[in-house]
DNA sequence: TGAAAGTCAATATC
DNA sequence: GATATTGACTTTCA
């Protein structure tokens, strides 16, 4: 893509690209055969791994086969199977993500971090989104895979120490540009780094103030959109762009609760989604839908409406905002969704933080009637976290529902 | 054409 | 220093 090819020299269509360059000419090119059973034909990859989280891939012949038509032909993947394997190898020969990334997946190391914690089950990616599983899985079935990983490691090491030798033999150090991967990426002119955006960081407020207009409204309108921004601060696009990783990364973590639900051979059986068991219990964002039981049947299974839900938002923290009308977010909404930055007065909810409340209406949960403590975030992180997770389920209820109704009536939910 | 998927890369956290 | 998170962006898909 344009944007990272400026700053990210291993593009994604050809990872091992730097690994190649940087080893060719040094060892013998230790990777070579992985490089060509990944760019071009798999011909001579040998099947014959140790342990094989999946199906091993059927090695295409000498036909010259890409790794999209690789794909394309590759048999349904365990993607849990085959990134749990992935990190066992990672960590037992103490290999990086960023190393491994760049060079095998063609992938930065955040991604590969997301990829490794979250993965999707394989009915739900698409072909560019099998790609990494199918380079992961290749990886694997080569006995040398690690061995050459290793080599490259070295090799790097070494690189780095050179330039580290000859930056400070010229009298000044370099530690800031060989930092992390700047230096295989090679880096960028200062005039270029100041044409850079400065990263938006939400605060926790703004954060909480967007969640709770998701949880009204999932896909708000332009309007809202407009509103949010200006009562946040914030440039409508973060808005638009917050809402669209949020729903992203919610559906995300409910197929992993339907993994587990289905109770296949996922995390499940590992005591959890990799996502559920590295969720950080204060955040909200992950949204883990883990209560399994129940809640995904339930969205199905008990035949609620959005009026079953929104009527069940009375006794809870959520009731202002629920009896401030479901579908259009008023003003008087945003000033309680906002309520937050409001500071302290403001008549909506208790406390100002009533965030995921609403999860305490869950249909399916005893906790409606189990008297979470109503004083805003439940004192108990695992209650916090229990409640959040109802009401990741309950906004997925509610966009079914919502997409539902579009069918019979889409000027009242199209946004 | 808009939403979803996929990814980067800055930053936070461990 | 490695890994996790997340805002922003591009590409893909229905």
């Amino acid at each position: 893509t344009p944007k990272t090819s400026a700053s990210c020299s291993p593009a994604p269509e050809s990872p091992l690209s730097s690994a190649e360059e940087s080893v060719n000419g040094l060892a013998g090119d230790p990777l070579g055969s992985q490089s060509s059973s990944l760019n071009k034909p798999l011909s001579e990859d040998p099947s014959g791994g140790e342990s094989q989280p999946s199906t091993p891939l059927p090695l295409p012949g000498h036909s010259g086969l890409s790794i999209q038509e690789m794909v394309a032909m590759s048999p349904e993947l365990d993607t849990y199977a085959i990134t749990k394997k992935v990190k066992e190898v990672l960590t037992d020969n103490n290999l990086g993500q960023r190393l491994f990334g760049e060079t095998i997946l063609g992938l930065t190391q955040g991604s590969v971090s997301d990829l490794l914690a979250r993965p999707k089950p394989w009915h739900k990616l698409s072909l560019k989104g099998r790609e990494p599983f199918v380079r992961m899985q290749l990886w694997l079935q080569d006995p040398h895979s690690v061995e050459k990983l290793m080599d490259l490691k070295r090799l790097e090491k070494k690189a780095y120490m050179k330039r580290r030798l000859s930056s400070l033999s010229d009298g000044h150090s370099v530690d800031g540009a060989l930092a992390g991967t700047d230096y295989m990426q090679g880096s960028q002119s200062p005039g270029q780094q100041q044409l850079k955006k400065p990263r938006v960081v939400l605060g926790p407020e703004e954060k909480e103030a967007l969640k709770k207009a998701y949880q009204q409204k999932p896909y708000p309108s332009p309007k809202t959109i407009e509103e949010l921004a200006a009562q946040l601060n914030l440039k409508t696009s973060t808005v638009i762009n917050w809402f669209h990783n949020y729903r992203s990364r919610i559906r995300r973590e409910l197929f992993i609760e339907e993994i587990q639900a289905a109770g296949g051979a996922g995390p499940g059986s590992e005591g959890g989604s990799p996502s559920l068991r590295g969720s950080k219990s204060g955040e909200g964002d992950s949204c883990d839908g883990t209560e399994s039981e129940g809640t995904v049947e339930t969205r199905q299974g008990l035949g609620i409406g959005l009026e079953d839900h929104r009527g069940s938002c009375k006794d809870h923290d959520m009731e202002a905002e629920c009896e401030a009308g479901g579908s259009n977010n008023s003003p008087a909404q945003l000033d309680c969704i906002t309520s937050g930055l409001a500071g302290p007065g403001s008549s909506c909810g208790q406390g100002g933080l009533g965030l995921f409340s609403l999860t305490e209406a869950s249909p399916s949960s005893s906790a409606s009637s189990t008297n979470i403590p109503a004083s805003g975030p439940a004192r108990n992180p695992r209650d916090n976290n229990l409640r959040k997770k109802k009401a990741a389920n309950l906004n997925n209820i509610i966009h079914r529902l919502e997409k539902a109704a579009s069918k019979e009536d889409p000027s009242e939910w199209e946004f």
